[in-house]
DNA sequence: AAATTAATTGAATGTTCATTCAAAATTACG
DNA sequence: CGTAATTTTGAATGAACATTCAATTAATTT
C-alpha cells in the first residue's frame, strides 16, 4: 500500500545532471544546490535521495564507470571471425571518438579522489582490471586459434591499455587537430604492431 | 626607501603550504581560510600576495610542473658516458620514488583543470612537450654516437613517455607492493627493449 | 627621529553551501 | 473515502567561503 517508489529514476536523473553540471563547471565547483536549480527540484529532494555529498560522489563514479564498460558490450560478435573482433576492438580503443566519450575532467577528477579515498580508488582499479581482462581473454581466444603470434595474452593487454591510457593523458593536452590524429595514429599503429598485426 | 620586499618569499610559502594542505585534504577542500589558519597568517594576507583564488591555482600548477622538471636538471653528467647517461635517466622515469614524487592527487586535479581552463592545459603540454624534447634530444645524441639503433629519437622519445604516463595512472591504483613491483619492473624493461638496450 | 614603504592584522561583507525538519502534496490500495 | 507510503516543498540553520577595506605594525633610508 501506499505510493509508488521512483527512487531508482530520480537517483538516476540526479546523477546524470550532476555529470553535466560538473562536466561544464568542473566537479570542484559543482554542488547539490546547483544540480537542484538545474533540475528545477528543491536541494533538499537530493538529499532525500543521496543521504549526503559523500554517497552523491560514489554514484557519480559508479555512473562514469559503467559507462566505459560499454567498451567490450556493444560489440557485433560473429563467432567466426575472431580477428575482424580483435582489429574492432583495437580501432574502437584508439578513435577519436572514444576519448571524446570517455575522456573529460570528471573522470580525472575523480581519479585524483581515489588518491585520499580507497573506496573509489577500487572502483577505478577493479574497471581497469576488467578491462585488461576482457581484453585478455580475447588475445588468448586469438592465439589458440592461430590469429596472433604472442608469448603472453595478459602481459600484451595490459601493455595495450598502458598504452591507451598513457596515449589519452597525452592527446588530452594536444587542441591542434592535425598533431592529435598524426599521434592517434602513430599509437594505434603501434598497438598493432605489439599483435603482429 | 621603506621595508624591503618579502612577496617572493611569501608567495612561495604560501603555495607551498597550499600544495601541502590539498595533498592532505584534496584540492576541492582546500580553501584560503585553510591555507591561512594551517600558516597561522590571516587569510587576507594571502589576498594580498595573490589577488583572488584563480591566480593562487595558476601558481600552483607552474610549482607542480616546475618540480616535475627536475628530472633532467639533476643528473650527473659525464660527457664521454652517454649510454650511462641514458640508462640512469629511464631508470629513474620509471622509478617508484619518482612516481611517489609526483604523482598525486593534485597532479591530476589540476590536469583536470585543464579540460576547461586553456591557460593550464598550455602550461601541462609545454612541461610534457619539453620532457619529450629532452629526451628525444638524449635519444638523438646516443644515436649519432651508435649507442643505440632506433629510427626516429622523437618518435621513441614519445612512445616511451606515453609508456611512462600510462604505467603510473594504472601503477597508482595498485595498492599491493608486489604486484606493483612486477608491473613497474615490466614496463621498464620494455622501454629498454624500444631502445634495443 | 621622521618619512617612507611594505607586511600584517582584524573586522566586516554578502554569498553559497550541506544538511535538518516539519509540513504539504501526490499516489496507491482496500 | 480513508489510510498509508512516498515524493516534494519550503523555510531555517549555522558554518565556511572569497574578498574588501581601513588600521596597525615593522623595517629601511635620510
Amino acid at each position: 500500500m501506499g505510493r509508488n517508489s521512483l527512487k531508482d529514476e530520480r537517483q538516476k536523473e540526479i546523477i546524470q545532471k550532476y555529470y553535466l553540471v560538473a562536466k561544464k563547471e568542473g566537479i570542484e565547483n559543482t554542488s547539490i544546490a546547483k544540480i537542484a536549480l538545474e533540475m528545477d527540484i528543491n536541494p533538499s529532494l537530493i538529499i532525500h535521495y543521496f543521504k549526503n555529498k559523500e554517497e552523491l560522489n560514489y554514484a557519480l563514479v559508479d555512473f562514469i564507470l559503467e559507462k566505459y564498460l560499454i567498451i567490450y558490450k556493444r560489440q557485433n560478435v560473429e563467432e567466426d571471425d575472431l580477428k575482424g573482433y580483435l582489429v574492432e576492438l583495437i580501432d574502437k580503443l584508439f578513435s577519436k571518438k572514444w576519448n571524446a566519450l570517455f575522456n573529460d575532467s570528471i573522470f580525472y577528477s575523480c581519479y585524483a579522489i581515489g588518491f585520499r579515498d580507497n573506496i573509489i580508488k577500487g572502483k577505478f582499479k577493479r574497471l581497469h582490471d576488467s578491462l585488461r581482462k576482457h581484453l585478455s581473454d580475447v588475445l588468448m581466444k586469438c592465439k589458440i586459434a592461430g590469429v596472433i603470434q604472442i608469448d603472453s595474452p595478459e602481459a600484451t593487454a595490459d601493455l595495450i591499455y598502458v598504452l591507451v591510457d598513457g596515449a589519452y593523458y597525452y592527446l588530452s593536452l594536444i587542441s591542434e587537430r592535425g598533431e592529435y590524429e598524426n599521434k592517434l595514429k602513430s599509437y594505434k599503429e603501434y598497438a598493432f604492431g605489439l599483435l603482429k598485426i
